[in-house]
DNA sequence: CGTTGCATTGAAATCCCTCAAGCGAGGTGG
DNA sequence: CCACCTCGCTTGAGGGATTTCAATGCAACG
């Protein structure tokens, strides 16, 4: 299975992005400081081993960071989202790859930069500290889904979080493959596929599509959700 | 099951704890900001809801950090040993608990105060940065652990992770409990308690008592590690 | 219209969980 | 000093959720 890799600058500015809050230093130092990488589907945007060094910011398109066993088992620890930073890694070399999930477009900045701006620039430092904190959080809660949840379970905090991420409430545009989200949440391609079937005759959810996902009863979700 | 809480200052600093790298700024400033607190084995340090405000660093014993779901299903996402810090949450009410797994003294250091004195001091703010992108990616590690790993390769790792973090190399003392080490595995006791004999049986470990582990065979521990 | 890649479905097997009993060290009290 | 209790750990038997293996479906595309 070869992953095709296009890392190819575009001229000019990334593709605005929300930024709620107002002006955000971190990301406008990144979009100040950092250049646009179009990356096509399934492209490697860093692998394990490789040297660290930059920081990264989805502008379009999703990414997920993998972990590999020998055997070819994988993990994928988080999916990003436009807006979402990642490549928050302090050691020299990559413990972890990326791969653009379609078709994307990354805001790439120096890590040394930024951060050597972050040691001037309190507000900046903080920040970071912030986004690096949140990470964190979100990997202890998908900690608890991975040792403790059922297969159910999984099913729906994935699609609760997808909800929520996607701003979307009604309809999932779900960008990942079935095997994607099987190696997210620690099953298999089948039991994931089961169980989507078994959530839409239970009327939880319906499937235009395999990618496409309406939530028709919120309430029950959550509760499985935990 | 009543939990124990005792959180009594003691007189005087914290019990000197290893400094491989020379002054480190963001241990020196906890050890002369903090307050060493004794907690009883079982002691809850904080718990989930309750506001944050503090940084914690292990001067002699150990702690889980837990995650509950409402069923009483747990998940513990680490062990903190000494010299380790924890409670690097950004959120303003803590997500997790964290509870003494024996009699533990801890250094507690107000988070404002050293997040203030990040913003002036950039070197301080780093390894603030560094300490907290470690954790993520021990966390991404342990997600490769609870997702992908069988329970003999998940002891085996957790094994081997405990030889690295407590110095020694033939004999590993454990703290906690099979019931712990169960919870932070994603297995149940009953597979935890099996699986270490399974391993005895195979020789590459030998059980004086079950919180003495002595490793036999390290090259076979490792490549089950995987 | 065949190919290709992904998704779904079925049947059998497996690993781990659940339920249940037994063991052993440590502490307490008679 | 020993009986007895408690608590944590171990072991066994059976069951169940998920995996594995295998086949089919289906939409996109050349």
């Amino acid at each position: 299975m070869l992953m095709q890799v296009t890392k190819q600058i575009t001229p000019g500015r990334a593709p605005s992005v929300a930024r709620p809050f107002g002006s955000v230093p971190l990301f406008d130092q990144m979009d100040v400081m950092g250049a646009p990488i179009r990356y096509d589907r399934n492209g490697e945007i860093y692998g394990e081993e490789e040297p660290t060094g930059y920081l990264y910011r989805v502008s379009s398109g999703a990414v997920r960071i993998c972990r590999l066993l020998s055997d070819g088992r994988r993990q994928i620890s988080g999916f990003y989202l436009p807006g979402d930073v990642f490549g928050l890694e302090a050691d020299d070399t990559h413990r972890f790859s990326a791969e653009a999930v379609v078709a994307s477009v990354i805001t790439v900045t120096s890590l040394g930069a930024v951060l050597r701006q972050a040691e001037r620039d309190g507000e900046l430092g903080r920040q970071l500290w912030n986004v690096t904190a949140n990470h964190l959080a979100r990997a202890h809660e998908h900690m608890l889904l991975l040792g403790r949840k059922s297969a159910s379970e999984r099913l729906a905090t994935f699609l609760m979080d997808m909800r929520r991420r996607s701003g979307t409430s009604g309809t999932i545009e779900l960008p990942m493959s079935r095997n994607d989200i099987a190696d997210y949440l620690g099953l298999t391609i089948e039991t994931v596929s089961r169980t989507f079937s078994q959530l839409e005759l239970d009327g939880l959810i319906a499937l235009p599509s395999s990618r496409r996902v309406v939530v028709c009863d919120v309430s029950a979700l959550e509760d499985l959700a935990a």
